[in-house]
DNA sequence: CGCTGTGTTGACAGGTCTCAATATAAGTGG
DNA sequence: CCACTTATATTGAGACCTGTCAACACAGCG
């Protein structure tokens, strides 16, 4: 690797501006770079849980496997996010773990999580708060795939992505790079790819959105907000509740 | 109030067994005890986070709200649990609490809650494995909203109710109270109340459960895992991984 | 160059919604 | 305790959205 820091920022810089020894003790969580090629699964649902990921580079999802053999994507992953932590709770994993792209991840072990609770106090709020953050993620999800067509159902999803790339990226414009084939979409949506397909062309007759290839471009973002019906969730960085007690590191 | 701890059993309790000092520390949480009418909200969505509640007694239920005037219930609150936690990391509520029986709760304000990372750091961690689990109850929930059929949503939620039951009273039998409405349960599942009433005589035909007014009987509960096609989640108490370091309170 | 994955389109079937009416239960005030 | 109102449950007919199946086009990749 050329360049000296190829960690993407983690998620937790979101809630906590980060002191230098604080850096230092994420730094320690990273086992060693691991590239994983597109379509490759990282852990499988059913397997105990060892380790987490933090994913540096690429694209990856979480999904869920039904008993049926359809297939749920609970989660898209950027750059940055911790992969596998809601197993973390469980004795054997939930979600599968799949690179869409390929990717470079490092291992982290439970133990040198764990052991970030005694380190560095300060960022255990942040996982916490990340934690909270996720939730509300996923329940804007579960409002869209109960009560929602498959038009808003996707609407909501681009601009749940694209609210996500802008959230590092304030130059993020309304073009963006979204390697998600067609039955990826389906099985974040909860639609065929048959159907996705219909729904795309339809949206694009509409003048919402273009989607070629692996570019996604927003053509009318006020209209997507309207027909996606999900408000757009304006995070509280660093919540005076938690700041007058200064809690240390 | 006759009783003198009126208090159920905290959902921190699940992952860490809790100190004199940690109970006591949870205890100064909690503001006075107010009881809500059935049918009252305790907050809307977007309005300020200044507390969250702690549910006494009584159910109450998490709900969103789509811009088109679509109600989805996210959760279904049980004697024990936090409402409203998710909206602290929002600047405005994403979800409504609304009583759906006549309940108990206490206020709970965010300094307070705040301070409790400052005084019991174990309780953190509590505080973050329950938030985990949270989110893979959201996950399944988004796995039955988005891949399954009406029949597998019902049979998946109810076992849902049913586990949840189980975990702080270990005899619950297959007979419970669950005071949803056929419309309530609607919301949960993401289905209109005159369909969830022909899937419960379906189901009721079929010999999966019986559900007369606030009465739910799981009559063959196998067959109803098969049918919701989840995995049921086996949740692991104390991960070793955080008990090396021996964390201190 | 052929293979495989992905995108595209059509016809049809099926599950769920909508609208409507009625029955039953629950709650309220006299 | 009864009369009235309201909420909830129940049932039917029809429309609509989405799924299924099938075929084919196109692109990426060996």
């Amino acid at each position: 690797m050329a360049d000296q820091d190829p960690f993407p920022p983690h998620r937790l810089f979101e809630f906590v501006e980060l002191t230098a020894a604080e850096r230092q003790a994420i730094d320690r969580l990273h086992g060693p770079v691991v590239r994983v090629p597109k379509g490759q699964q990282l852990r499988r649902a059913g397997e105990p849980v060892v380790e987490i990921f933090f994913l540096i580079e690429g694209w990856a999802i979480s999904s869920l496997d039904l008993a049926g053999g359809e297939r749920q994507i609970v989660k898209v992953h950027l750059p940055g996010d911790l992969l596998g932590t809601p197993s973390m709770v469980l004795e054997t994993a939930a979600e599968t773990l799949t690179a869409i792209t390929p990717i470079k991840v490092s291992r982290v072990s439970l133990t040198a999580f764990g052991q970030l609770f005694h380190d560095a106090p300060r960022l255990s709020i942040a996982m916490f708060m990340s934690a909270q953050q996720e939730r509300i993620m996923l329940m804007d999800r579960v409002a869209s795939l109960g009560r929602s067509s498959a038009v808003q159902r996707v609407a909501s999803f681009v601009l749940h992505v694209y609210d996500r790339l802008r959230v590092w990226n304030p130059e993020q414009g309304p073009k963006l790079y979204l390697p998600l084939t067609q039955e990826n979409i389906g099985d974040v949506t909860g639609l065929t790819a048959v159907h996705v397909n219909r729904i795309l062309r339809q949206m694009n007759d509409d003048g919402l959105l273009v989607h070629d290839r692996q570019c996604l471009t927003l053509l009318d973002i006020p209209k997507l907000r309207t027909v996606g019906a999900l408000p757009e969730r304006r995070w509280c960085q660093w919540p005076e509740w938690l700041d007058r007690k200064n809690i240390e590191g």
